[in-house]
DNA sequence: ATAATTGCATACGCTGCGTATGTCAACTAT
DNA sequence: ATAGTTGACATACGCAGCGTATGCAATTAT
């Protein structure tokens, strides 16, 4: 009776390990974190991991589908609780920045995932956030409100500057300053994508 | 007489372990290069390079002090050619993004660099690119070209974008088409600086 | 009940890094 | 000139971490 069905007990042992690595991949980092030791915290073992999801990498991939899934939902609670679609779309943009400075999203996204797994583009399981912010550009295009711009295009330059901006206030001596200047600068160049000067 | 003088000879020495590991950490990547496959393919062994380098992250860092005093030059020689300044500045950021199509600077300086040495904007000996960018737009702040914005915080998001375009252009199905959307959409975006619509 | 499958652990070998040590050539001083 | 010193690099060793091969026990299928 104690038993749980077997279904249940697998989906507990991958949770525990994805659980588990994204703990350590946040804090150590990728290559410095050793599945001996995640998968001993998770009370389990190196051989669960290579059961379940082949290597490290792999691994890998599914926490970094995890917090994008998280991320992309928060990112669509924003634009959803803004009254027209540009400001939803900036609030949006602005909002990346902020999550970007998030010490396990900027580790595990921004900096060890491109290095591990190559151009975030080409990502199999992790593009809902660029999906959304070009859906919302391709309206706010056909809408006339930006100009004629490729609107992946777009989304994809105002990603690479959150995150880049992002990196740069965590890192700076003084992230509130830096951040106010930044969101500053940022939000003066979404003007450019402005059909007329808002 | 055949002898060389010591210092030459140690230049030497240094010159062709970061030549090396500069071809490794290129191809093969940070991670996947072996040193002593790289430093034995200089005819020499891990010994020299710990005794010049302290370790494997020293060499690195020396390998991307290099590439970023050629990248500084380069985008130097480019916004030099322009008619006006701000036309400069945008030569310069194409320029960049260009660059950045190079599959050794995309790997070595917009991958493997920032998980390996962290954010980029606290490297000691690499930010030549982005303190010339912050002085371009310094000038034509002062000249009134450009709105109220902090200059190193545009430098930063525009090279940010820059980057994260060029990972995006050059993993395209058809890299010269998404070229020419991006760099339109880059300029549109760059436009959001001016002070008035260009 | 027995066979087959599957979820996970254990055991082994290999690669690659870092350090400690050794060695020989080149500069220095007398 | 020669003895001593420094410094440039090689060699040798130990250790951690990954991947694979194997083992086992519990479930499922027949």
């Amino acid at each position: 009776m104690a038993h749980k069905p077997r279904k249940e007990m697998i989906a507990e042992t991958r949770a525990k390990l994805v659980s588990a690595a994204r703990q350590a991949f946040g804090t150590a980092g990728y290559a410095e974190a050793s599945m001996d030791d995640f998968t001993a915290a998770a009370g389990l073992t190196r051989g669960a991991l290579y059961h379940h999801f082949g290597d490290k990498k792999g691994l890998f991939e599914a926490v970094i589908a995890e917090i994008d899934a998280e991320m992309n939902e928060r990112l669509c609670a924003v634009s959803a609780k803004a009254t027209n679609r540009w400001q939803g779309f900036v609030d949006e943009s602005v909002a990346y920045i902020e999550m970007a400075l998030e010490p396990e999203i900027q580790r595990i996204m921004l900096r060890d995932g491109p290095a591990v797994l190559g151009d975030p583009s080409q990502w199999p399981n992790a593009n809902a956030c660029i999906s959304s912010m070009t859906r919302s550009l391709t309206i706010l295009k056909e809408e006339g409100r930006v100009g004629d711009i490729d609107p992946e295009a777009a989304a994809r330059l105002v990603s690479g500057a959150s995150l880049y901006a992002a990196q740069w206030i965590a890192n700076a001596d003084d992230p509130a300053a830096t951040s106010k200047k930044a969101v500053k600068a940022f939000k003066t160049l979404l003007n450019g994508l402005l059909a007329e000067k808002g």
